[in-house]
RNA sequence: GGGCGCGUAGCUCAGUGGGAGAGCACUACGUUGACAUCGUAGGGGUCGCUGGUUCAAUCCCAGCCGCGCCCA
């Protein structure tokens, strides 16, 4: 049966993968050799909140290139899946699930509930994601799937949890954090983006505020200066000028600070001022933070909102006073803390001691006397942005507002919600992370672990040298729970279990007693963190985590070097240690990959509506689905047009079925060493789709030539000069492969296969072949079928890493008689020499043959010949060797260059078109159908070429310190061009003046 | 403000201290029994600008211009 003559990707993938799985091909060891070194990739495992993105298709390419190639080779293999639980995000898909089905919320339900729900989705949504990772061919052992939130990973989990407590490395801390008030959870630092804003009606200005002095104190500030800005002016002041971004943090200010060595303050530091509208008194500290050139110089302290703040007010002893929910609404009245050091402190304070009543209510009915209690009353429960609206309007009622500028400034907000994120003051857990960085710089620093591209270590250096305490808690219900438990005094009890931390309780009080557990869940980032030795087995001591750690390379994006790489770093090398007894890091080479963006570089992102879905690519996408894909991405509508007129401006007719090798050729392309972004264009997928029907063609063209695979072959013992040639190219292809790949040039490994397949084995060896193929010669014809079958063999191999699909596909289809011992995916990759393969005399002979047809198509096009139509050729002036190689391939260059006849002479015939080549002149002799000036000017333009060369290389030889300083091979090298130069510099003159002859 | 990176053909990008490359796009011709998802031939670039180092610079160095990303 005759091949088709294109693949059909969509029915030969399925079935291609689902026979990988059956045979087993990916499990751990599958294809090793005896003895054979391991060689592991841990995959960076995708979130389940949804389903995989170009990122990931460019990332899960990569790895399988890396690990089919190993798996080739004969290594003992692993490429180690799974998924990741996301925390914050997974716990967000779901509570949006859950309302948008009209479902009671995640705190009706409770916990329990709400988990379940989690987990039904988890389920679903880690299939889908394995699915379309298969889909891609990615060959991961996928028995040994493994989720953070496994039992195993959650017993490496608290137990690395436990130890880095019990060494005090893991601490509870009462400070700052970024808190999310959408989520109503701490963040990392890592999980912040700043954001600048701009100037606008209640934001991006900096407001000055006059905060009066106590005490009727006054002070002299200066009003005008003069040329050297000194000031020559002062006015008396009863009150100073603070200025603040966000004014409604006022009412926690419990400080205004001043530079000690401002000498505008220096008389008003240790007095006081009264915080307007709370009648707070606080002090006027002097500490370095405060700059005096900004602003005023002075700056109010708000030490539990504000990081800034926070540090001076321990400093300065400055009292800490949290004014806002978990929510980031304004919260006065209940907290004592508030009226300390107010005018109300008395009165509701001691309210407080005896009464059932609460503050509020006390404060209630001081209300209706007190101007300010009215305004605190008007602001408590407002949201943080309407309170400061609202305290803005009560600073200017009392007369106490100073203005304000446009000031641009950065604004943190949650990298999940979107929200402005709240220094707020809580209780939380934190890693000392810049004790657990040392050993993770080290080890990069010494070069135990390699990130390539290099210049990677810098940003790894940047981030690990200047570390902050790595707040590990989050308020959520998704996650790991964190494994302490409390006595009824608080007592903390950090133990793996319950039971053990019953019996530490026993132990601690004498007695039994209640334990509650610390509701907080860990950051997902901290499961992640153990990834490479939690998914081999640890804690428990399995044959594959001896077998496979350290791992030997970790392919990732540069996004996540700071989250996750760096904390696998850590935690490896505190948790592992090698044969000796030394600490182990989890890959020695960190790979980073690209991104993926659109064509435009602009990133993939659902508000953007440029995102591409490997799947659609791979399956094709109608553009009814494509744009209603894309539009629901965007709430606004108006974008929404934009963005749907967009996709149908590119995909008039939706995007066709390329299948996933085309998409994994052409990621593989694009993806270079130094390339920050990969841009892709559909025109490169529809390119590599291409290149696939190339490939099919030229197995398809070995089918029907008989072209069969013999067992006997031996590529060292061919005897045309044409198969010698092929056998030379294709161990060359072998080795650029392998360097390629060694190296992490993965776009070199895709040209190399891309150029030998198209330029030299389609373009040249197939009709190179042909003549002998349909030749008489029975011996050489067997011969040539042998070696294009083999060479078409070997390329499939070296193909199969990134194309695993066509190639199995041609395997099975050239199998011949003969049935494969294995799946291509169990193949063995070529030990080819070139140096012990390749022939420099064939290569010479068929380098020269097609330079030689080369030309003759380039004159006979140039000069209008038409196409069908056979012309003669003469070899002029041809050395023994030319000739002899003309002689040998006579039929092949005959049929190529379309010759009736080829003789030699030692003069140019009369009317003959001549083009110079090595060692000969090539002579056409076209009187009848020669353009006399067309001629003239094709020989001019190459008269000037070589003219222009020669003399510049001539010039070069005679710069006596071009002579005296350049290595001999090099002025050896100019000689040899300058020869040829000249050489065919007199051909083409010769031709010039036939051709004058002619006319 | 600190750091990283980029600027090469119309587009997307490789590349190298000594002869400017690929894919796509473009132009002309073409269906010769593997392939029109193809073939043949061709046009197209002062390698961002200005200096410096060098026998030699697109490549190394400095400055400038333009662009992007990360961190504060």
């Amino acid at each position: 049966m005759t091949m088709p003559k294109t693949f059909d990707a969509a029915a030969a993938e399925a079935r291609i993968a689902a026979m990988w799985e059956q045979k087993q091909c990916f499990a751990a060891g599958a294809n090793a050799k005896p003895g054979a070194e391991s060689y592991c990739i841990v995959i960076p495992p995708p979130n389940v909140t949804g389903s995989l993105h170009m990122g990931h298709a460019l990332n899960n390419t990569l790895q399988d290139i890396l690990i089919r190639w190993k798996r080739l080779q004969g290594y003992d293999t692993l490429w180690q899946p799974g998924q990741d639980h996301a925390g914050i995000a997974t716990q967000m898909v779901v509570e949006r699930k859950l309302a948008e089905e009209g479902n009671e919320s995640r705190r009706e339900m409770g916990r329990a509930k709400f988990l379940e729900k989690v987990w039904a989705w988890k389920e679903e949504s880690g299939d889908t994601i394995i699915g379309q990772l298969q889909r891609l061919g990615a060959s991961c052992d996928w028995s040994r799937n493994r989720f953070t939130m496994d039992e195993g990973l959650s017993r490496a989990v608290l137990k690395v949890f436990v130890e880095l407590y019990k060494t005090g490395l893991i601490y509870k801390d009462k400070r700052l954090v970024n808190w999310d008030p959408h989520f109503e959870t701490a963040i990392s630092d890592l999980e912040v983006e700043q954001v600048t804003v701009q100037p606008g009606p209640n934001q991006g200005k900096l407001w000055r505020f006059r905060y009066p002095l106590a005490d009727g104190a006054t002070y002299e500030h200066p009003v005008a200066f003069n040329e050297d800005g000194k000031p020559t002016e002062w006015e008396t002041r009863d009150y100073l000028v603070v200025a603040t971004t966000r004014p409604e943090t006022m009412l926690g200010d419990t400080g205004v600070a001043v530079h000690p060595e401002d000498e505008r303050y220096t008389g008003l530091v240790g007095k006081h001022v009264i915080l307007p509208i709370v009648g707070r008194r606080i002090p006027i500290v002097a500490d370095e933070y405060a700059d005096p050139e900004k602003g005023t110089g002075a700056v109010k302290m708000t030490p539990a909102h504000d990081f800034n703040d926070f540090e001076v007010g321990k400093r300065q002893n400055l009292r800490m006073i949290n004014v806002m929910t978990p929510r980031a609404a304004i919260s006065l009245f209940d907290d004592p803390e508030f009226w300390i050091d107010t005018p109300f402190a008395e009165g509701p304070m001691k309210a407080k001691k005896g009464k059932k009543d609460s503050m509020a209510d006390v404060l209630r009915q001081h209300c209706e006397a007190n101007q300010d209690l009215i305004d605190l009353w008007s602001l408590d429960g407002l949201d943080r942005f309407d309170a400061r609206k609202q305290v803005l309007a009560l600073m200017d009622t009392r007369g106490l507002y100073d203005g304000a500028d446009d000031n641009a400034h950065e604004v943190p907000h949650g990298d999940r919600s979107k929200e402005v994120i709240e220094p707020y003051l809580t209780d939380q857990w934190f890693v000392d992370a810049a004790t657990l960085a040392k050993p993770a710089l080290e080890a990069v620093k010494d070069g135990r672990t390699v990130f390539s591209p290099k210049n990677w270590e810098k940003t790894y250096f940047n981030w690990l040298e200047d570390i902050q305490p790595w707040c590990v808690s989050r308020q959520l219900w998704w996650g790991h729970q964190i494994p302490v438990w409390y006595g009824p005094d608080g007592e903390a009890f950090c133990e793996p279990t319950e039971a053990e931390a019953k019996a530490a309780a026993k132990k601690h009080y004498g007695k039994a007693a209640a334990l509650t557990r610390d509701e907080d869940v860990l950051d997902t980032w901290f499961s992640s963190a153990l990834w490479p030795f939690s998914t081999l087995g640890w804690p428990d001591a399995t044959p594959e985590l001896a077998r496979y750690y350290k791992t030997d390379v970790l392919v990732t994006g540069f996004d996540i070097i700071f989250f996750w790489v760096a904390r696998m770093m850590m935690t490896g090398l505190h948790f592992m240690k090698d044969e000796k007894g030394a600490p182990e890091v989890p890959f020695h080479t960190v790979y980073i990959n690209s991104i993926v963006t659109d064509e435009q570089g602009k990133k993939m992102s659902k508000s953007v509506g440029n995102v591409l879905d490997p799947l659609d690519i791979i399956d094709g996408c109608e553009l009814e689905e494509l744009v209603a894909k894309r539009r629901a991405g965007v709430a606004d509508k108006r974008r929404a047009d934009a963005i749907e007129a967009e996709t149908r401006k590119q995909f008039p007719k939706g995007i066709e079925p390329y299948g996933a090798d085309a998409l994994r050729f052409a990621l593989t392309a694009l993806e270079s060493q130094g390339q920050r972004a990969s841009k892709l264009a559909m025109t490169r997928v529809e390119g590599s789709r291409n290149f696939g029907t190339k490939l099919w063609n030229a197995a398809r063209f070995c089918e029907m030539n008989e072209c069969a695979l013999d067992p006997k072959f031996n590529p060292a013992k061919v005897k045309q000069t044409v198969n010698k040639w092929i056998v030379g190219e294709t161990a060359r292809l072998r080795e650029s492969c392998d360097t390629a790949l060694e190296s992490y040039r993965f776009n070199d490994y895709a040209n190399a296969l891309y150029a030998h397949t198209w330029n030299v084995f389609c373009d040249w060896y197939v009709e190179f072949a042909k003549p002998l193929l349909q030749g008489e010669d029975t011996a050489a014809k067997a011969e040539t079928q042998a070696t294009a079958a083999w060479a078409l063999d070997q390329l499939l191999v070296l193909m199969h890493p990134v194309s695993p699909f066509i190639t199995e596909a041609l395997w099975e289809a050239t199998a011949g008689d003969g049935k494969r011992k294995a799946p291509l995916a169990l193949g063995e990759w070529p030990d080819l020499s070139a140096e012990k393969l390749a022939d420099p005399a064939a290569d010479a002979e068929m380098n020269w043959v097609v330079v030689l047809i080369e030309a003759v198509r380039s004159v006979r096009a140039e000069m209008n010949v038409n196409p069908g139509a056979k012309v003669p050729l003469v070899l002029v002036g041809a050395g023994a060797e030319q000739a002899e190689r003309l002689a040998r391939n006579s039929a092949l260059v005959s049929r190529l260059a379309r010759l009736s006849e080829v003789s030699y002479a030692d003069a140019a015939p009369k009317g003959a078109v001549t083009v110079a080549i090595e060692g000969a002149s090539v002579c056409l002799p076209l009187a009848e159908v020669i353009d006399v000036k067309a001629e003239k000017a094709r020989l001019e333009k190459a008269m000037t070429k070589v003219e222009k060369e020669a003399k510049g290389l001539a010039a070069k030889l005679e710069n006596e310190s071009f002579l005296a300083k350049a290595p001999e091979e090099v002025v050896e090298e100019q000689r040899d061009r300058l020869h040829a130069a000249q050489a065919e510099g007199a051909r083409l003159k010769g031709a010039l003046e036939r051709l004058a002859e002619m006319a």
